[in-house]
DNA sequence: CCCATATCGGACTCTTTCAGTCCTACATAG
DNA sequence: CTATGTAGGACTGAAAGAGTCCGATATGGG
């Protein structure tokens, strides 16, 4: 498919709009301001802070906000957090594995591939989306 | 996901074979030669020569065959015939459309994002494979 | 003229992934 | 102690992916 899922697109949505903030924001204001279910996006933010790009605090007056600068923090880093296939193909995740490994004649091109759309994907952090 | 589906896959094996071959080859010989459900080969050889980057002859002693040179096929087109949703996002696809258009603050990041990645599918031909 | 060999193309199944929802539990400021 | 948050599991429905099956059509060679 070649896409990336709506919890990306979400994820990143949400942490600009923190960036933009700079202060702690909740679930609910960033879902109405963004037009994003509040459900869903509720669990990408714990995503999020299972990573350790953001952190939380509960109760009252509570919310998510940043932990890294906003420049920190590449689109790579955010795909690997809320997807879990990131990768091109399959033999080039290291938690997967493809059966054909080794019958395959172009597993070498796809890890130059690889490789490749990782440096892109790198290039661009959440400062870029301001 | 940002995978690549398997179809994209079997066509580059496919692409491979046929320019490291120079001739006509039958579908058989090739998901014989690398372990390809013959059936589901077959369909993507069909999509392929609708693009128009391989010719197919019927009957005896017929088969595919490349119709351009190696260094003449991207990645880039190869995705693009095998793949109906080969954008990053809905958004930076001219054949769809998202709902969320208008009120996203990450259009424009994502259209450069697809510049990017599209430069580097492009960038690789089937002549790299080799 | 026939037949073996190919491509052509639609329909179909099974499985996985995705997007989104719902509901309960827990933490905490005021 | 209560309103306001996050934490997290379970669940649904829809869509995409991978692969299969079967009948039709074209064609070179005996
Ligand atoms: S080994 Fe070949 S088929 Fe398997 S994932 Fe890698 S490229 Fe795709
Ligand atoms: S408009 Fe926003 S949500 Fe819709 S596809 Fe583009 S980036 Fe994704």
């Amino acid at each position: 498919m070649l896409r990336l899922s709506k919890r990306v697109e979400y994820g990143l949505v949400a942490l600009q709009h923190l960036a933009k903030r700079g202060d702690v924001a909740t679930v609910r204001e960033i879902s109405d301001e963004n037009n994003i279910s509040y459900d869903l996006l509720a669990k990408i933010m714990q995503d999020l802070k299972r990573d350790g790009m953001i952190y939380s605090s509960q109760g009252v007056r509570g919310g998510y906000a940043l932990m890294l600068a906003p420049n920190q923090i590449p689109v790579t880093r955010v795909v690997d957090a809320l997807e879990d296939q990131s990768t091109i193909t399959e033999c080039t995740s290291d938690h997967e594995s493809c059966t054909r490994e080794g019958a395959c004649t172009i597993q070498g091109p796809m890890h130059r591939l690889q490789e490749q759309v990782e440096r892109v994907l790198n290039s661009v952090t959440i400062a870029q989306l301001l």
